[in-house]
RNA sequence: GGGCGAUUAGCUCAGUUGGCUAGAGCACUUGGUUUACACCCAAGUUGUCGGGGGUUCGAGUCCCUCAUCGCCCACCA
């Protein structure tokens, strides 16, 4: 893939993007089958609503698992990443009916079922791949021959098999229920999509005069509008002051009927006034009292939460809040009315809808969900699944131990239609995979919750109920990558239907990334404004710029405040990449040694080759180890550090005196060029896919019928591969090490004495010792280049300040360097300076001296922490001395 | 009411079993047309690690407590 044209100073992302993924997808490189060779890897996709666009969500998701699956494919693994997408009821449906509504087409109710369903289908067909299509601007490997979408025909077997399955075992069952109804989608919901938030509100106190005349008693609700469904008015059965009138009745105002007064531990003499409006068909509450009285259940509200004919002529068909003004209104003008209150609680909202839901009695179909909990909690408990972070498994097992039966029937049409018919004639049920014969027969109306067929998700779209070779090979799936806030909704069910269907857990690891707010931590929402559109964000950065940054910037376990200016940091990135290798490029053609450093005679590898070499030894380490603990932000970190840093600030500088040596020189440390920078490339492939691959191409370390995605991932180095590295040469990467840090120093005072960079200047080193002196003359010519110097001088002996004059000096580990300047130095600021210097290790060393005196520390610290103070208090008096000659120099 | 998390440089955040003088990116200052890169290079500036107490030879790290912010769960009328 390599040109012989030069590439662009600065890297253009679009062209190589565009160029690679269909590629990619061609070549089938995305798609694992079974091969028992092969250890199997798998992740199935979280699937996004088919409605959906792509937001940031999705894609520190999404880059979170390609980084696994890519990751794993290089390691040798036999990979499928799963995809698809959920055909998401509540959501889908509003969706297309807005969208006929706003088109002037006929609607839902107009079109009735079977149409309007074929509305939706069609719908699907024609937008449901956006979501799907902008996945593979992001680079995802996903395995899309294996796509799956929730309402395809296997999946509804799959669907209506447990549904069977659960109510022949008499887990499923239909009856009347309090539950959650809302009132913009009319149907009913559970209990996890309901959403509560303080909301402002107001406490009505009010009054209901005994039937007998001899009073009244005052009651309090946030909902008058309720009093209609009122069966009675509970007291405290302990309750002195109302002990007396238990049994009697109270005229409920507004109806004209009486209801009773009944004594129920619900009541709390406490609270208020003690007494408490019973209404058992809308509050969860009251109807558990309602049962326990035989209360009457009397329903107010239509679907749409309207007031019903319950209410009377003058309430029915009216909206809920406007009834309820009225009905404060005429309490008033009875002068019933003893107080209004404001008050701050919680409100239950339709997650959905949007507007606040209602508690209603209903007939509904529910799972027992107690049983299929137990061994989930235990699969979780003992370790078989472990949840990163961990402290997610607290919440997981707080609901689960709580756990309550599912509503699982929606009074939606899009959706799994609930495989039960009824009997007109015999009024028989009848559950069963297929109708069953005969006219009478009628399906049920409802369709299942959404999550009913999710949590499937991890066999059907490996063809379960069949016996496939994927569900052999790729079941379990290792890892799940998934937000938090779904815990309930699908990662706590799915473990239970694995569990339950498989016999087996779904996955092994399960990954709760971050939520992505604003720069203000704000959470990105439509009507706010603030969120981006990753399409853009791709356009303007780059896809390896937006998966880099995001990953880096990724905080563990926290929230991510996430602006599009960060993704600068990725695009920098991937363009300091680019200009390395473009750099690399511009010497010549690719050595022979790029995978394994065979042309190179590993025993004249230099120090610095040995010491980049270590590094991204080092590297290479610390981001396996990273990835198997799911610390993407970490391995993010150290890879950009390797690359900027280590490779580009200190090896490329360096290397440049030996491309301009001797040709064996030059092909040496071209060998050890390409080898860190393969081993860069690949590093850094699963984070970056795109530019990874380009690049490995355009250094003709692969050629056009290769692909990155099928080499090695970088393992550590063994003992024997490049033996001159391995011996743990310690000392040698060391002297490298202060090598570069003598030359900070020098730079430092170059800056001190405002030289500018281009002027060559000589500097004079005294080293510390022999071994420093010897190291660093084998080493003048890097000195020299590194900073900028015409000459070194480096010696064991002092600076001649007599004769030579006073030079400005900087301290390091090898030793003291010095600037000499033919011109007058200041040095009044160098002996502040240098006195400045003085102060602090006189400090250290005080603090060192008083640590090694204290015999506890002595005694208890571990061998090896006070050999290091020993030594380093070592280290600090030789740089007193040091400092003090400098001194003694100057004055 | 219960649970969880956060509080470290101006901003966003690292800091894994306690152990050399607490780090990075951005921002800021100064200098730079060194044939990879100005999406760059070099040199700098910036900290009572939220407050208080405790354990320890040693605490940003462990324990207690308080404060502030955020999230989740909970039937309170």
């Amino acid at each position: 893939m390599s040109t012989n044209s030069e590439m662009p100073k600065t890297y253009e992302p679009a062209a190589v993007e565009n160029k690679w993924y269909p590629l990619w997808e061609q070549r089938g490189y995305f798609h694992g089958k079974p091969d028992s060779r092969k250890k199997p890897y798998s992740i199935v996709i979280p699937p996004p609503n088919v409605t959906g666009i792509l937001h940031l969500g999705h894609i520190l998701n999404n880059t979170l698992q390609d980084i696994l699956v890519r990751w794993r494919k290089m390691q040798g693994y036999e990979v499928s990443w799963f995809p698809g997408t959920d055909h998401a009821g509540i959501a889908t449906e509003s969706k297309v009916e807005k969208t006929l509504r706003e088109a002037g087409k006929p609607g839902r109710d107009e079109l009735g079922r079977a149409e309007f369903i074929k509305k939706i289908w069609d719908w699907r067909a024609e937008y449901g791949g956006t979501i799907i299509r902008q996945l593979r601007k992001l680079g995802t490997a996903c395995d899309w021959e294996r796509e799956r979408f929730t309402m395809d025909e296997g999946l509804s077997t799959a669907v209506r098999k447990v549904f069977v399955d659960l109510y022949h075992k008499g887990y499923i069952y239909r009856g009347q229920r309090m539950i959650n109804w809302c009132p913009v989608a009319k149907t009913a919901l559970s209990d996890e999509e309901v959403i509560y938030r303080d909301t402002d509100g107001k406490f009505y106190h009010y009054e209901y005069p005994l039937s007998d005349g001899s009073g009244a008693l005052e009651i309090a609700t946030t909902r008058p509008e309720t009093m209609f469904g009122d069966t009675a008015v509970a007291v405290h059965p302990a309750d002195e002051r109302y002990r007396h009138l238990v049994g009697k009745t109270v005229d409920l105002p507004l109806t004209g009927r009486k209801i009773p007064i009944i004594a129920d531990d619900h009541a709390d003499p406490e609270k208020g006034t003690g007494c408490v409006k019973i209404t058992p068909a809308h509050d969860p509450n009251d109807f558990l009292v309602g049962r326990r009285h035989n209360l009457p259940v009397i329903s107010i509200l239509n679907p749409d939460a309207s007031l019903n004919a319950e209410c009377g002529p003058e309430f029915a068909g009216m909206d809920r809040f406007a009834a309820r003004k009225k009905c404060v209104k005429m309490l008033e003008e009875l002068g019933l009315m003893v107080k209004i209150e404001p008050i701050r609680h919680a409100v239950g909202y339709s997650e959905r809808g949007d507007v606040p839901i209602e508690t209603l009695v209903s007939s509904q179909w529910f799972c027992r969900m107690k049983q299929l909990a137990a061994p989930a909690l235990e699969a979780v408990q003992s370790g078989k699944i472990t949840f990163y972070p961990e402290r997610w498994s607290k919440t997981y097992y707080h609901w689960m131990e709580n756990i309550q039966d599912w509503c699982i029937s929606r009074q939606i049409w899009w959706g799994h239609r609930i495989p039960a018919w009824y009997n007109r004639d015999t009024n028989e049920i009848y559950v069963g995979m297929e109708a069953p014969a005969g006219e009478a027969w009628e399906q049920e109306q409802d369709v299942l919750d959404t999550w009913f067929s999710s949590w499937l998700w991890p066999f059907s779209v490996m063809g379960w109920p069949e016996k496939t070779d994927a569900l052999a090979y790729f079941y379990p799936t290792c890892d799940l990558v998934t937000a938090p806030d779904i815990i309930f909704f699908w990662v706590a069910r799915m473990i239970m239907a694995g569990c339950e269907f498989m016999g087996d857990i779904p996955f092994k690891n399960v990954y709760f990334t971050s939520i992505i707010r604003d720069e203000l931590g704000r959470k990105l929402s439509k009507s706010l404004g603030n969120s981006p559109d990753p399409l853009d964000v791709i356009d303007t950065y780059g896809a390896d710029a937006l998966r880099f940054s995001i990953i880096y910037i990724a905080p563990i376990g926290l929230d991510i405040r996430y602006s599009n200016e960060k993704c600068e940091l990725g695009r920098n990135f991937a363009n300091k990449l680019w200009n390395a290798c473009r750099f690399r490029r511009l010497q010549g053609p690719v050595t022979a040694g790029f995978r394994d450093l065979s042309g190179v005679d590993h025993n004249l590898l230099t120090p610095d080759e040995k010491w980049i070499i270590s590094w991204i030894n080092e590297a290479v380490i610390m981001t396996n180890q990273a990835l198997e603990e799911f610390r993407f932000h970490f391995a993010a970190h150290e890879i950009y550090e390797l690359v900027w840093s280590t490779f580009c600030d200190w090896f490329i500088e360096t290397s440049k005196v030996r491309l301009r040596g001797s040709e064996a020189e030059k092909q040496q440390v071209l060998q050890v060029l390409d080898f860190v920078l393969f081993k860069i490339l690949r590093l850094l492939h699963p984070f970056m896919p795109f530019i990874t691959e380009e690049l490995a191409h355009q250094l003709d370390f692969l050629d056009e019928n290769q692909t990155i995605m099928q080499e090695q991932f970088p393992r550590p180095l063994e003992n024997m591969e490049i033996p001159s590295i391995m011996e743990k040469d310690h000392d040698l990467l060391d002297l490298v090490e202060a090598k570069f840090q003598l030359v900070r120093a020098g730079r430092s005072l170059r800056a001190d004495y405002n030289i500018p960079d281009g002027k060559k200047i000589n500097y004079f080193i005294k080293a510390v010792d022999r071994v420093n002196a010897d190291f660093l003359t084998g080493e003048t010519e890097s000195l020299k280049i590194l900073l900028g110097a015409a000459a070194i001088e480096i010696s064991l002996e002092d600076y001649d300040a007599a004769n030579r004059g006073a030079a400005p000096s900087q301290l390091a580990n090898a030793g003291t360097i010095y600037l000499p300047l033919r011109r007058l130095i200041d040095i009044e600021g160098e002996l502040n300076k240098l006195n400045g210097q003085k102060r602090e290790l006189e400090g250290w060393i005080r603090g060192s001296r008083a640590k090694l005196a204290n015999e506890k520390f002595l005694s208890k610290a571990p061998e090896k922490v006070v050999s290091a103070a020993r030594g380093h208090l070592e280290e600090l008096q030789q740089k007193l001395a040091r400092v003090e000659l400098l001194i003694r120099d100057l004055q």
